[in-house]
RNA sequence: GCGGCCGUGGCGGAACUGGUAGACGCGCCAGCCUUAGGAGCUGGUGGGGCAACCCGUGGGGGUUCGAGUCCCUCCGGCCGCACCA
């Protein structure tokens, strides 16, 4: 028995955690054999964005489940991946740099350097060879290089278009990026909208493939929902409203089975066509709306509060099923994103169209006669009605209705079925300096000129002040001898796109530079990718269900529809994984309740600080914080380490039969448990056979055997204390170079249960006896009992039902 | 308003496809050990009752031999979307 260890006789984290890092570090221990692995598993987890604050609890959580399951993953024998990378790129850090008035340049660095500093106390198994920085001239070469592909391929596009600018931040967000008509970064600053011209990457253009895929991917419940009510599909037609004048003005709507009641129009106030409708009469009042309308950021013109608005065009359509006459009006409750950026108003069946027409005055209409009575009149929503006041159409069901109507007007170029999606596509352009250059030149002959993909990176140049300014341009429009080039064309000077682009373009595609990292003449390279890719395990937060994830499978699909990956989804499995509260509130710096993990980590190490983590709630869901909890994950490894420190060779004896049992019952029940991120109670098994051990034989040394497998199960949650055990238990490889326990079904098998006995539901008794009774047994067993005999006697068993093995119950 | 998740002891949380509610841990109580203990060990710990038993998973109703689990309804909390036609 070796008994040379840490040298201490009690638990000493910082010894032991100390001890392995660096043996970690000499034997390699965490890194992958990219080239060699023969079952190769990529293990993800989200980088960080390098913040000055450091990394919070709440990054350590999130990558500490991801570490569990890739140790995990490797004790069954995988070749795991692990790697880790920094979005340091971004409107984020460039704030904070403004803030704190040091260039970006300069800090972004020294908070990378203190984020690995606190990675690497938390015992991940991270491959550091492989570290991706999306600052990098060596990554984001090819960040700009993907923007080319797409723009080659007609996906990147640019176009004057509303955009949503914070006056805070001084550039464009993306839709993604506006909570509630406030910019995410400025919850107090109110979302203007302008006319800009922007790139945009076509992601709607993929809307039905995002999708659909949803099928085949295995995903959190809850963040695929998310993505499936982003995207937003609904069906219904696009119906076509003719004037007098034989203009068309084209509308979408999901209820193409309540047209007869469209008694007016609306039209966005940016509508194209809104001066074609507008009558010399009304132009000023039409015009000082939209004006209004213009200078009227998106918060003012949200829902609810706010009374709605509108002017009459002064023009009238015809509503192509009724061929009645309808007024045009515009009004900014119908937004120019979505559909046509025009509607039919359905007063009589749509809650918006009726608050307006009774403000206005303007004919309401019932064409749904609801089949609930008390539903009847209007104003009602629902699918369940039959139509009335349609022509033909007159007591048909809604449902019904839609396709026989929308077939109907087909017949007269009138209209036709229309998918829509409320996905938008991607602005990726940020007027703002601390980002990779748009590789895209503008040249007064050549027009709009890709940058040759030779060329490439186009450098971010240095720039000391790069302070966003009101004119709406990026910094990068004043580094003179940088904007100034010969188009790649023609040779005659021109210039460059001043804008960067969107930090989430960044984070689309880290995971396929990671297997490549040691290639600069491509950005991923073809065997490796293969080998490694789509990634096998995505573990990260819900925050990132509709930005991240969403670009990252997008930017896939599109590298795949142009041959550079074989593949179209980028993450077979995620998880997404529950957040750490604080006293029940979410932590947060102005409720001053963020907590750091050093302190705690330097207090009781970082094994114990996993394991509680681990510990405190489900994965899944998070969990509240209580600094409380953590002595008893201390306490349940000073018992490891004491049975381990007085362990003695060999096999379970005849004493240990209890425990033996216990251990093959806690190896399936912990692998069970981590398979499905089940961390909390894969703990408290191996908490119960800690117990079980210690009970057992008075507390004599408990024989190695029961140990080893305790060991490896300790492993992918306290991996440097298992390291540490293992060594103690006589072994010299890593305790991860080890193969996760096979259990024993028979050796799990309990020798006696406890059968319940229930009388009419209520439980009168508990039997011990041999599994595998039949139901007579257990029921002449039932009734012999005393407990059981005073509520049966003298009544008639009417029914007795037996669950083998669980219980009887007896019904009198 | 729409969509999703959730509501269990003093606390964090267990409970597989309906089958012993409260595993495991924190805290608390008692005892042991100790000069001492915010250390360690042993036992106890949902509520009521001396007991037999009774009551208990947000409220109310239902299905079932049996409901924390399924259905209806109401209340409360968290997250996402939010005039999306």
């Amino acid at each position: 028995m070796p008994v040379e260890r840490a040298g201490i006789e009690t638990y000493d984290p910082q010894t032991v955690e100390r001890k392995w890092w660096e043996r970690w570090g000499e034997r390699r221990t965490n890194a992958a054999d990219l080239h060699g692995a023969g079952r190769p598993y990529f293990n993800l987890m989200m980088y960080p964005y390098p913040s000055a604050e450091g990394l919070h609890v709440g990054n350590v959580f999130a990558f500490v489940g991801a570490d569990v399951h890739g140790r995990f993953r490797r004790l069954q024998g995988w070749s795991v991946f692990e790697p880790i990378g920094f979005d340091a790129f971004g409107i984020h850090s460039e704030n904070y740099a403004l803030k704190v008035n040091t260039h970006p340049a300069e800090l972004i660095p020294q908070n990378i350097a203190r984020f690995k500093e606190q990675l690497k106390r938390c015992g991940l198994m991270l491959d550091w060879d492989h570290e991706v920085q999306t600052i990098d001239p060596r990554y984001y070469k090819w960040t700009q290089w993907i923007f080319l592909k797409l723009y080659e391929a007609g996906l990147a596009v640019r176009k004057k278009a509303p955009v949503n600018w914070c006056p805070e931040c001084k550039t464009v967000l993306a839709n993604e990026q506006v909570i509630s008509g406030m910019c995410e970064r400025h919850p107090d600053t109110a979302v203007e909208l302008r006319f800009l011209e922007q790139w945009f990457f076509k992601i709607t253009d993929y809307a039905q493939r995002l999708l659909a895929n949803h099928d085949r991917l295995d995903w959190s419940e809850s963040t695929r929902t998310m993505q499936v009510n982003w995207i937003g599909r609904s069906e219904g037609a696009e119906l076509v409203f003719e004037t007098p004048t034989g203009v068309s003005l084209r509308v979408f709507t999901t209820r193409p089975d309540t047209v007869f009641g469209a008694t007016y129009m609306v039209l966005a106030p940016e509508h194209p066509q809104v001066d074609e409708f507008t009558t010399s009469e009304q132009r000023g009042a039409v015009n000082e709306y939209r004006s209004q309308a213009a200078a009227m950021d998106l918060v003012s013109r949200r829902v609810g509060e706010k009374e709605k608005t509108g002017v009459f065009t002064g023009s009238y359509a015809r509503n192509p099923a009724s061929g009645e006459s309808v007024p045009i009006w515009i009004a900014d409750y119908v937004l120019m994103e979505y559909g046509t950026g025009a509607i039919m108003a359905v007063p009589g069946h749509d809650e918006r169209d009726l608050e307006f027409a009774r403000k206005y005055e303007l004919e309401v209409r019932q064409v749904v006669r609801p089949d609930d009575p008390e539903e009847e009149g209007i104003g009602y929503t629902g699918w369940d009605g039959t139509l009335m006041n349609s022509g033909q159409f007159d007591g048909m069901p809604c449902a019904e209705a839609v396709p026989a109507i929308t077939t109907w007007l087909e017949g007269q170029d009138a209209g036709v079925r229309q998918v829509q999606y409320r996905l938008h596509d991607w602005c990726i352009s940020r007027q703002r300096y601390w980002g990779p250059p748009i590789p895209i030149i503008y040249c007064d002959e050549c027009g709009t000129v890709p940058v040759p993909e030779q060329d490439l990176p186009v450098l971010l140049p240095p720039l000391e002040d790069f302070r966003p300014d009101e004119s709406g341009v990026s910094p990068l429009a004043r580094v003179e001898d940088w904007y100034r080039v010969p188009c790649p064309k023609c040779g005659e000077t021109a210039h460059r796109e001043t804008d960067v682009s969107d930090t989430f373009l960044d984070s689309a595609w880290y995971f396929l530079r990671y297997p490549s990292t040691e290639f600069d003449d491509r950005p991923f390279d073809k065997g490796l990718t293969n080998k490694w890719l789509p990634v096998d395990s995505y573990i990260g937060g819900n925050e990132h269900a509709v930005l991240h994830l969403m670009y990252a499978r997008f930017i896939t699909m599109a590298l795949h529809d142009l041959g550079h990956l074989e593949f179209e989804e980028p993450f077979t499995r995620f998880r997404a994984h529950g957040t750490i509260v604080k006293d029940g509130a979410k932590m947060s710096k102005s409720r001053g309740n963020v907590v750091i993990p050093d302190e705690y980590i330097a207090k009781w190490g970082a094994d114990t600080f996993r394991m509680y983590l681990m510990f405190l709630g489900p994965y899944q869901e998070g969990g509240d914080f209580r600094e409380e909890g953590i002595s008893g994950i201390r306490r349940f490894l000073d018992k490891v380490w004491g049975l381990v420190a007085a362990a003695t060779p060999g096999e379970a004896g005849g004493a240990y039969g209890d425990a033996l049992r216990k251990l093959h019952q806690t190896i399936r029940g912990v692998g069970n448990d981590l398979e499905e991120l089940r961390y909390n109670t894969a703990i408290s098994k191996l908490m119960e056979y800690v117990n079980v051990l210690r009970a057992s034989d008075d507390g004599a040394p408990v024989p190695a055997a029961l140990l080893e497998p305790l060991a490896i199960m300790l492993g992918p949650l306290a991996p440097y204390f298992a390291e540490e055990s293992w060594e103690q238990l006589g072994h010299d490889a890593s305790v991860f170079d080890a193969a996760w326990p096979q259990y024993d079904e028979q050796l799990a098998q309990e020798e006696q249960i406890e059968l319940v006995v229930q009388v009419n539901g209520k439980v009168r008794g508990r039997l011990k006896v041999a599994p595998g009774l039949s139901q007579d047994e257990a029921v002449e067993r039932a009734l012999a009992e005393e407990s059981v005999k005073r509520f049966v006697e003298g009544k008639d068993l009417r029914k007795t039902i037996h669950v083998p093995d669980r219980l009887v119950n007896l019904v009198v």
